[in-house]
DNA sequence: CATACCGGGACATTTTGTGTCCATTAGCTG
DNA sequence: CAGCTAATGGACACAAAATGTCCCGGTATG
């Protein structure tokens, strides 16, 4: 396979480029459909000219279709970006950049998106449809998959498709109010990304603070009850990770809690738990749904976080979590790697 | 490997086309060399100029040298053709023409190389290399190869090189005189072919009419009945299929043989063996060396012949030889899948 | 020593690729 | 309902690359 590439390199020099300019494109389009030439060429950072050349060869080559409302990928088009995908990778060197995180970080398997989310939005949205391509594979019958929140998250739920097999799937928030947007919020994403599933959801309606005795007696009922108990069965969970301080701030924390927090040398969060460089839990924001515990008994965990800003955030969650599927993008990987 | 050619072909067909073009060039080379522009070009169909485009980048890329006495291709270029040579046979349709044909004539296996030898005469070069890249994979420590006669055979053996691997090669003509050309006769052959892998040879001189008395007395001759011997016991051999009416004019046979040749409709001919549509002998001529008896026994038989014109013969002689390889081009794969 | 073939320089011409500007249309919003 | 925005696609000028054409000097070979 390399030594294809090489020789088709050497009697061809500007081929991978050109193949990666469409598939840039092709790739783009598939993510911002329907979309105007205009914006995608400042996207690309390439002329509108030029642009518009790619186009019309992409419209001939019947990989995309062109209305008045944009541009968008047509079946053959999206069954190509599929074909290539592996291939792509490895002569844009993200193979190789999955290779040294996953030995790095010493964890399950990595998948790394191009770009960095920390510079182009749409990057996360590439992440998910990686994150959802990643849960296809590892899916089988009658599943429960735990999500939580984040714009991350959302991105992910944004790009989810319907199953084509037969599989009936159960989503459900990974733990209560985590008081952010209603837009982000575990709830808001898991009712989203069944419905785009076309599957199942169930909710969990809790109030983020409670006393302990309405804690108790929440627990006891029946509705909250049942929930709880799918969550713990869950055999899928996909989350994303925060920095500490960001995600503490977003929430409405207490100010005391933020100092503990800094105190403490928290870096990254992820579903409530605030973890240090170490990996080790400083704290913890109290509420129902899955406990770090569980988490470690499930079996597919999916960690989705992206931009080179997370880097540090990523590299210290992992630490504690080997068993776990990584999805990053090129800014964090990068990152990562030149610490 | 399909599917990636096919994504390239959709992605970027103009890119292979340049491509084929740019492999077509330095594989003519290679075959030719040295070899001037205008011979070049005018053999490839193509104007001089874009020739000469093509040319100063395939030096640029350091694939091809040139001086004064012509272009020849660098130890680069000679790797890169072997590289590309699978990919190449993919593109360009041969791959699939070789499967055709070898579901169709049911035999062992099929290569197909570009181009009709009835157009272009350097294309039975194209075939002798292609046969003598059989050959070298087939061969193992102390192989005795037979060989025929034929042009086509004559090109096996100028495109034969030196083996890398210590093997001893002892080549040996597979039968006596057919009355051909000195420079087509199998002893010939033999001699050069030997020459050029740097074997050993035995030849067998034996004229070619004989009566019953001398023949009798010439195969107890014991320099005769050494070879003889060798030829029985070699594994691999190597021939060529001739249109019958052609070969048998071509020999000086007498003239009421010819007659008795097209009266049983003899379409094809190979080391003396005539043959009808259905693969029958109808006719045989006498002379010592291996017979078809014997051919079946061989551990590896490889029949090279092309041009449009063979079809016929190639197809009624592989319908008694399913154990054999075949070597031809593109001009006579075409024309047996057309009937 | 002559000749035929070799590569390569030079320049006009054609083709292709890009930049720039604008016409037209469909859908959305105020 | 009207105006506005964002979409495509046509047109044309200009630059750059590919190609056609002609020719020159070197060198190997007979």
């Amino acid at each position: 396979m390399q030594t294809l590439i090489d020789a088709q390199k050497k009697l061809l020099p500007d081929l991978l480029e050109i193949m990666q300019k469409r598939y840039q494109i092709l790739q783009h389009i598939r993510l911002m459909q329907p979309i105007g030439r205009r914006v995608l060429s400042t996207n690309l950072g390439i002329s509108e000219r030029v642009l518009r050349s790619e186009v019309q060869f992409l419209k001939e080559q019947n990989l995309i279709d062109v209305s008045s409302a944009g541009m968008s990928v047509t079946l053959e088009g999206s069954e190509l970006l599929k074909n290539l995908e592996d291939m792509m990778k490895e002569v844009s060197g993200l193979k190789d950049l999955e290779k040294q995180i996953k030995s790095l970080l010493d964890i399950k398997d990595v998948i790394v998106v191009a770009g960095d989310s920390d510079l182009s939005p749409w990057v996360k949205k590439e992440m998910g449809r990686a994150c959802v391509a990643c849960m296809k594979e590892r899916l089988t019958h009658q599943s429960i998959v735990a999500v939580t929140g984040g714009t991350t998250l959302a991105a992910v739920a944004e790009m989810m498709t319907p199953e084509l097999k037969q599989i009936d799937i159960l989503f459900v928030p990974a733990r209560g109010g985590l008081g952010e947007d209603v837009k982000n919020q575990a709830n808001t994403i898991c009712a989203r990304m069944a419905e785009k599933a076309m599957g199942n959801y169930r909710l969990l309606h809790v109030p983020d603070q409670l006393s302990d005795e309405a804690y108790q007696s929440m627990i006891e009922e029946p509705a909250i009850k049942e929930v709880l108990e799918l969550i713990r069965s869950s055999n899928m969970v996909i989350h994303g990770i925060g920095d500490a301080i960001t995600m503490a701030e977003r929430r409405k924390t207490p100010r005391e809690e933020i100092e503990k927090i800094k105190q403490r040398h928290a870096v990254a969060e992820a579903f409530g738990y605030y973890f240090n460089q170490e990996g080790e839990v400083v704290h913890k924001v109290k509420t129902m749904g899955i406990q770090l515990e569980d988490v470690k008994k499930v079996e597919h965990v999916i960690a989705v976080a992206g931009g080179a800003s997370k880097a540090k955030a990523i590299k210290a969650y992992m630490k504690q979590a080997h068993h776990s599927v990584l999805i990053t993008d090129e800014g964090a990987a990068r990152e990562l790697i030149r610490e």
